[in-house]
DNA sequence: CATCTACTTTGACTGAGATCGAATCAATCG
DNA sequence: CGATTGATTCGATCTCAGTCAAAGTAGATG
């Protein structure tokens, strides 16, 4: 029940959002809450995150093999994954001693819809 | 002719980046070219911003009008503006006395491009 | 249960960024 | 050309974010 409360915080909140912001000015509201999710893609390291994650076959990476592929420390990864989990872009799954996550696709298209230009997207 | 070089440091370079993030792991080289456009768009204020610019009809807006919309001062305004501009979402041009502001749809759609996970997109 | 590996959390440091007031620049008008 | 209005730049402040080392947690394994 209060699971539901707790996302708030996080991705949730953003269903009235989906809307091209060349439609239509997007109100304060709007803007205060699709801002952090931008703001979760303007680092290089999570952008690449996103992607190795969004892209690899199956959807799900462990994070050892997203650590290898950065020269940084671990908890800096875990650091900026737990970014793009709290904003709801990805989720993680812990199967034995590993973690996995795994792309949130709905979020990432409504944050493309938003920035979409190409009317066939609006509603 | 060193015009276009210029750009180099805003939004240019983004060329090789129109591909959904979903397609193929994004590079070091393309994250770090791309990410600063997100960033800029991780601030509410340029989000709205940027929505009051793309969405006005006739397609440019006075930074008079666009001051008015927010509880802020001019110099900060500006500001944002400036970040916007730098990246290339936005171009302006000065009639006068005044200052109008332009989206710049390209650089939108290439953001939603990269952001799309609808198969569609995929070139 | 002790230990090893995988991952996360904590604390500290450092640099970046949002904001404002004051000063400056640009164009128009008397 | 002095004054006024619109917009940007500058300098300062204050908060936030990225990074790492060290410590902590969670399973697996002997």
């Amino acid at each position: 029940m209060s699971k539901q409360r707790v996302a708030i915080t996080g991705a949730a909140a953003l269903d009235d959002c989906r809307v091209p912001l060349v439609s239509e000015p997007l109100t304060a509201s709007q803007a205060e809450r699709l801002a952090p999710s931008y703001k979760a893609l303007g680092d290089p390291v999570r952008l690449r995150l996103l992607s190795l994650i969004a892209s690899h076959e199956g959807g799900q990476v462990c994070v050892c093999d997203l650590t290898e592929a950065f020269d940084l420390t671990a908890p800096t990864i875990s650091h900026h994954l737990k970014v793009l989990k709290d904003i709801g872009l990805v989720t993680s799954e812990r199967r034995g001693t590993w973690v996995y996550y795994r792309a949130e696709r709905a979020a990432l298209d409504l944050l493309s819809t938003v920035l979409s230009v190409s009317e066939a997207a609006v509603a």
